[in-house]
DNA sequence: GCCCACCCGTAC
DNA sequence: GACGTACGGGTGGGCC
């Protein structure tokens, strides 16, 4: 072959099948395949990398039968039809095919087979080498000095000599070597018994077809009948064979290009595959061969057990300019988590277990916790030296419990794939390993097992810890070197990151251990009361039923209800059963039944008394006497904070016995709690977006805005209006940041849809700009796939362009929705930055308890309250500054119920 | 006994 | 079907 790159052919169709059979399962989240899409994609970027060409085409079989078919009835009549979700793929396929540039070829009546051999020929005439890119072993009939075969999937070469290698038939021999055998596949019978082996045989003995036909009654026994018996379809068979390689085509080798790609569609199709990888490749431009097939790292992991192996670790430490690092633990509370060993990772491939505190029979003897720390605590302490890990406000938590403060946390994995695409579900190091890096890793429960009997990791084996911890600091390593890139290549999301999320993480990780007290016999007492009266609401309850049932069982309810009863069904679940939901229960006991009254009751204490009065109390840390929940940072897809164990950001306010819940969030003696919310600050957000002069007017004026919105609707000055009318405008208000529809405000209103639609028309006409603004973020989320928030926060939006109702319009909700509510979580993460900037910096007798979307709670010392109100509101004005003034709150009392 | 889907309800 | 984002409790069925 000469040097120039070779003429690519590349079999589509052969790959379409094969990616099909080999990745079966790929799909997006709306369940359409995308498999053999991302199969044949990787293969033809693979090709591409690895030769450049100048000259490419991309062949798929045309739609409709070939005139093998008119040769031969029963030509491929055994195959079954083409599954529909692979048929389902073709078009998008092609549609991607042709926007990376790649000239696409599909030629009616004929294979792909045929119009690569043409093309091949014609190749060759004109002197140019000729790659055919292929999966069908039928395609080595067209090799010869000029053509070779290239399978991109199995990464195998073969040219002349690798045919005969292969197949042991010169490539000249391949067409009747394939007519001998026949093709099940195709329904082409050949001859019975004859398979590769006896094929190569006879060719080798009697060179081709032809003249082994003429002899074919020197072949002995069974097998010499069976091919006697074949001599008439043989020829069949071998014209069914033939590669066509003068099929009429409009364009020559040399016509067939690539050009410049169409990124727009090509962005919207990997939008709707949901395939982050190839996005990101796409909007950074980086070679994607890098990461679909990464070189696998040689790994190298080692366990320290003594003091010259870690000082050596220790130096490599102290001269990188990053490392990343690892705490193991024996929980994963972290306030309970005892340090059992760390890992570090300078270079990919090569990391260092530090066991510490592994306790099983004949553990070795390891190095002393103390004395590691104390050597390990200047490096981990210093802001100058920079770390990198997955979920460092962990690990942060940890260490505090051994009274080192971990800085110079430059870099956290998980939270690098949140702010590249906070919608993919998991940002866990095991996924990400195996979505960046193309790597399984060692999962947790593989060497502690799992449920009752799951060993906490100082009783693990030293054998099994040291590659599993290695390995964590190791993969965080690698995948910060993956994900950085991607980052930088989006400056508002890498601003983002280092400006708001990195510096959020030790933040967080203060408020978690500072926790809330908590006021555990008020709680219990409140369990209490709430206990008898659900005993007496379940004696009733029994009584109207007629016996006794379970009243926290809605499959019960309902069996009473809609059989025993016969009470009418008001609404079905969305699986299809009678709903008992609390709507529903409302509206019986207005026609006037008892029992969902009674139900509703029960079931509202129930909710408090399990969730809260019972929880709260247990979930009370006894060293600390105060609760210390978990917020997670790269969960919800809008940017928001989420909270667990316990859940701080559920906690009752709108019914009065749920009030008495915050009764018990109280301050340490001596101390007041401070809650400081932002008011309406989507509304804002929504004002400052659209830029509607009348919402404008009306923060800027200071006014109430579901009064002013009633105002504006209803046509009444601002003093006439009624409690009615502001209760359906804040039903307005509130539904616009969710997208609702008419429908919804009805259904929330209680009033006629057409009514609703009134409203809302009456709405978007006394506020034009809301109207605009809202098919502004529709349109942008169509064009690029994704909405933004203030802050350059990005949520991608793949349903934008769904065919199915009901995915496009929820996402079209999302994207109107997720600018508004992330701007509002980019916002008082950026207040919570400046509040901690001033308790770290000033000190002052002040500390950050709770976030609840809108809300900080802080506890103060009595006689600070002023002052810390004074900082509090000053952080949080001044943490975005927008056209309408950012209001904020504050209250101050002797439980987090009285400072509302 | 463990796990999970489902239904329901709490917050902003 | 129809209002966005979360977490979590209880039930009940499947699985080991």
């Amino acid at each position: 072959m000469s040097s120039k790159p070779p003429f690519i052919l590349v079999d589509g169709s052969s790959y379409l099948f094969r990616a099909y059979h080999a990745l079966p399962d790929l799909s997006n989240s709306r369940g359409e395949p995308t498999g053999a899409i991302v199969g044949v994609l990787n293969m033809l970027r693979r090709l591409l990398n690895e030769y450049e060409p100048e000259h490419i085409a991309v062949i798929f079989d045309a739609p409709g039968g070939s005139f093998r078919n008119e040769l031969y009835e029963a030509y491929k009549a055994n195959r079954p039809p083409m599954p529909e979700d692979l048929r389902i793929q073709i078009a998008p396929l092609h549609e991607i095919i042709q926007a990376m540039g790649l000239p696409l070829v599909m030629v009616e009546g004929v294979e792909a087979d045929d119009v690569i051999g043409t093309l091949a020929r014609q190749a060759k005439e004109q002197g140019m080498d000729t790659l055919i890119s292929t999966g069908d072993k039928d395609m080595a009939q067209l090799v010869n000095q000029h053509v070779s075969l290239v399978n991109t999937m199995s990464e195998t070469f073969t040219d002349q000599a690798g045919v005969e290698e292969k197949f042991g038939v010169k490539p000249s021999q391949i067409i009747d070597y394939l007519a001998l055998m026949g093709d099940s596949v195709d329904n082409i019978p050949g001859v019975p018994k004859c398979g590769p082996k006896t094929a190569a045989k006879w060719l080798q003995a009697y060179g081709d077809l032809d003249n082994l036909m003429a002899h074919a009654d020197e072949i002995k026994g069974k097998i010499g009948e069976n091919l006697r018996a074949s001599l008439d379809f043989l020829p069949l068979s071998r014209e069914l064979a033939t590669i066509k390689l003068d099929v009429p085509l409009d364009k020559g080798p040399a016509d067939y290009r690539p050009s410049d790609p169409d990124i727009d569609v090509l962005r919207e199709q990997y939008t709707r595959m949901e395939s982050n990888r190839f996005l990101a490749t796409l909007e950074s431009g980086v070679e994607p061969s890098a990461e679909a097939q990464p070189e696998p790292v040689e790994t190298a992991y080692e366990s320290v057990l003594d003091e010259e192996l870690f000082n050596r670790w220790l130096e490599r430490l102290e001269q990188a300019p990053l490392f990343a690092f690892d705490t193991e633990t024996t929980s994963l509370d972290y306030m309970s988590a005892e340090l059992v060993g760390l890992s570090f990772a300078v270079e990919p491939g090569e990391a260092a277990y530090v066991p510490l505190a592994h306790d099983y029979p004949g553990a070795p003897d390891q190095l002393s916790r103390d004395w590691v720390l104390d050597r390990l605590k200047p490096l981990l302490q210093n802001a100058n030296r920079k770390k990198v890990g997955q979920n460092l406000k962990y690990d942060m938590s940890v260490l505090a419990r051994y009274d080192i403060e971990l800085c110079g946390v430059a870099f956290d994995t998980m939270l690098e794939s949140y702010v590249l695409d906070s919608t993919a579900t998991r940002h866990d190091m095991d996924s990400l390993a195996k979505t960046y890096l193309q790597q399984e890793t060692i999962h947790f429960e593989d060497i502690a097992g799992k449920g009752k009997k799951q060993l906490t990791f100082n009783q693990i084996d030293l054998e099994q810890a040291g590659p599993y911890a290695a390995e964590d600091a190791d993969i965080t390593l690698r995948l910060h070197q993956a994900l950085w890139p991607r980052l930088e290549a989006e400056p508002s999301l890498s601003e983002l990151f280092a400006a708001v999320e990195i510096p959020l993480v030790p933040v967080l990780s203060r408020i978690e251990r500072n926790g809330v007290r908590i006021d555990c016999d008020k709680l219990k007492q409140q369990s209490d009361e709430m206990a008898k009266t659900m005993h007496d609401l379940e004696q009733q309850a029994y009584e109207i039923a007629g016996h006794s049932f379970n009243l926290g069982s809605p499959k019960q309810i309902g069996e009473i209800f809609f059989n025993e009863l016969k009470l009418p069904v008001i609404a079905k679940t969305p699986k299809g059963a009678p709903s008992t939901a609390e709507s529903v229960l409302v509206e019986l006991a207005e026609l006037g039944h008892e029992l969902p009254s009674v139900i509703l009751q029960h079931r509202g204490l129930s909710k408090l008394k399990s969730t809260y009065t019972d929880k709260l109390p247990e979930m009370v840390n006894p060293d600390t006497g105060r609760v210390h929940t978990s917020y997670h940072q790269a969960v919800a897809a809008t940017g928001r904070l989420s909270s667990s164990d316990p859940n701080l950001q559920n906690i009752p306010i709108r019914s009065e016995e749920g009030r008495r819940i915050r009764q018990a969030f109280v301050p340490e003696p001596g101390w007041k709690m401070v809650a400081a919310d932002y008011s309406q600050i989507e509304l804002r957000i929504m004002a400052h977006l659209s830029g509607d002069e009348g919402l404008l007017r009306a923060f800027s004026a200071g006014e109430d805005i579901h009064r002013a919105t009633a105002a504006e609707v209803f046509g009444e000055s601002l003093d006439q209006v009624t409690s009615e009318q502001r209760r359906s405008a804040k039903a307005i208000n509130f539904g616009l940041i969710y997208g609702m529809s008419a429908f919804g405000l009805a259904r929330q209103l209680g009033i006629e849809r057409g009514a609703a639609q009134e409203y809302v028309d009456l709405y978007f006409t006394r506020y034009p700009g809301v109207a605009e603004f809202m098919d502004r973020i529709r349109e942008q989320a169509r064009e690029a796939g994704y909405v933004e928030t203030l802050f350059g926060r990005r949520l991608y939006l793949p349903d934008i362009k769904a065919r199915n109702h009901q995915r496009r319009t929820a996402a079209e909700r999302t994207a109107i929705n997720a600018p508004m509510q992330g701007s509002a979580a980019d916002i008082i993460k950026r207040a919570m930055l400046k509040v901690d900037g001033w308790i770290c910096g000033e000190k002052p007798p002040v500390r950050l308890l709770m976030q609840v979307h809108d809300e900080l709670v802080l506890e103060v010392e009595s006689g600070y309250v002023d002052q810390a109100i004074q900082h509090l509101r000053d952080a949080m004005q001044g943490a975005a500054s927008l056209d309408v003034p950012l209001l904020v709150d504050v209250g101050v009392g002797d439980d987090w119920e009285a400072a509302h």
